[in-house]
DNA sequence: TATTATATATACCATACAGTATATACTTTA
DNA sequence: TAAAGTATATACTGTATGGTATATATAATA
């Protein structure tokens, strides 16, 4: 079992990630975490360096949530057609998975703190580019066993695809419409169907 | 000719504009704008009610700065199919035009403030409503002369090109990388040889 | 359970924050 | 050009900020 400190830092983290997620990384205050996990300065100066800190561990933790989700998706399918509407179903109710959470880390975090904050950009981007891998694979996969085709590289076509799910995550955050994200990923279940089932 | 009131304000207006539009509105500080304006406390606040209006005419500034390009691109050309190649031509290098601004204001301020402040993502989504608006009608017309086809209403079709467009801009933010934007507007030129050209 | 080690609370620091009152400088206009 | 009006600078609020030193309470272990 954990030790009480080890359960401390996680409970701290998971209290906190929404915050940071929500209000950004200037926008959300010492004393904004101290009142939202009930916990003094000293508590969470004695878990994390600093403000930083607390910050990269709160957006990992909500990219691992993540991360984690679209294994479990993926991971639900055994063709790469499936698996492909398994993530577009995923991300039809991504705003109601996201509510936890403050909304999509990637876009909050990845705007917030591109001139604010070198690390979390940093982690941002590594994120990103491990959706558009895991993404990827899946084409991959389909190509190489002869259930897809592909008019382009499957990196290049998995950015593309998820260009479009993000442009309905930024649309439907900023409007505050998830008919964004429903109309987008009826294009793309379509555009999945013409373009490269065999 | 224009009181020296007015220009200081209109001063301050454009070169408090990109600040906000980096930092987001609690990120930045009334001394960033002190600093950057050259001018002291006394002069902003004399023109400015408070921080939050500063903010606001900042974002309306860079706002008015994108809708009136907009119209411009699409005045330069006649068709619809013009209109809409003259607009993704646009789009393709709108990290430039963006440069001078901080980053494109919708994405920035839109994703800042869902948040942090309810004037500022308010007008977000007047703007974001704006822009749909102008793509439909470029649809709308080109419908009405029988130069195109749609396979839903123009402001449906122009939501579904904006958000595919909104997601380059956020990728190629976000990744800092410009090829989002490159491939998503070539993409965007295809289909709209394919699906709508009669 | 006693002792040691560790985690949390308290009280404090210097600085930065948004905002204001007022004095001074500058424009405008008669 | 002088007077009145207006805009900006200065100096100052009170509060909130991130961070720290240290005392106190709690947990782990012998």
């Amino acid at each position: 079992m954990s030790t009480k400190a080890e359960r401390t830092t996680a409970f701290i983290i998971e209290t906190v990630a929404p915050v940071f997620n929500k209000h950004g990384y200037v926008g959300t205050s010492m004393s904004d975490l101290t009142e939202a996990t009930g916990l003094t300065k000293g508590a969470l100066y004695g878990n994390f360096e600093n403000k930083e800190a607390l910050a990269l561990s709160a957006f990992q933790f909500n990219s691992n949530l993540l991360l984690h989700k679209i294994d479990t998706v993926l991971a639900q399918e055994t063709t790469a057609m499936g698996k492909l509407d398994a993530l577009t179903t995923f991300y039809r109710n991504y705003d109601v998975f996201t509510l936890n959470m403050g909304g999509c880390p990637i876009l909050n975090i990845g705007v917030d703190a591109q001139h604010n904050n070198k690390l979390l950009s940093a982690a941002v981007r590594e994120t990103i580019k491990t959706v558009e891998g895991k993404i990827a694979l899946v084409l991959e996969d389909g190509v190489n066993n002869g259930e897809i085709r592909l008019p382009v590289t499957p990196l290049q076509f998995a950015k593309q695809l998820y260009t479009m799910i993000q442009g309905a995550v930024a649309m439907s955050t900023m409007s505050r419409d998830r008919k964004y994200l429903i109309n987008t990923v009826a294009y793309l279940e379509q555009l999945v169907q013409r373009e490269i089932k065999k």
